[in-house]
DNA sequence: CGAATGATCCGA
DNA sequence: CGGATCATTCGA
């Protein structure tokens, strides 16, 4: 079994966030979006990566977090630290593709587990990154893990 | 149908 | 900064 700790994710809501899947309602693609949350929803871009994200929002209301970084816990062999650092990165290093998308993130072959609170202090914020002008936000929608190897270069 | 485009990554 | 590379989405 693969095991990684989260260090960097990022917000997306639905209508009123320009830059999300989801703003322009729901479609085949993003239905994970609008779903109950704890489920997974992994999309495909740039003709080669695919991106996972954890839908958060009550059924019927959309919203996720991107999962953008991630430090290698046990079952890799042999990779470096930052193999997971990067949205495509961390969905390749499991070998997740859209056959992923709408998992129970609580019960199936993809979890997430609990796992000890990281100090505030250790936590870092700013404006999403790889977003084209017209849909950035300026919000600090990106937590990250300071000096975290897990974190992707920006 | 055809065309545009993207929540990326790597190398120069 | 540009190229790789293709599913998805939108307009005609």
């Amino acid at each position: 079994m693969r095991t990684a700790r989260i260090v960097e994710v990022e917000a997306y809501l639905g209508g009123r966030d320009p830059a999300s899947h989801a703003y322009r309602g729901p479609t085949p693609r993003t239905a994970p979006m609008f779903g109950p949350p704890g489920r997974s929803y992994v999309y495909f871009v740039y003709g080669m990566y695919h991106c996972l994200n954890v839908v958060t929002e009550s059924d019927g209301v959309a919203g996720a977090v991107l999962l953008r970084g991630a430090e290698p816990l046990a079952g890799f062999e042999a990779v470096e630290p930052s193999a997971l650092a990067g949205p495509g990165k961390l969905a390749r290093g499991f070998g997740l593709t859209t056959e992923h998308t709408n998992l129970d993130l609580v019960r199936s072959i993809l979890t997430i587990r609990d796992a000890p609170t990281v100090p505030t202090w250790r936590v870092a914020r700013s404006v999403r990154v790889g977003l084209n002008e017209h849909a950035t936000t300026n919000k600090p929608w990106r937590l990250y893990v300071r000096g975290s190897s897990g974190v992707s270069r920006t």
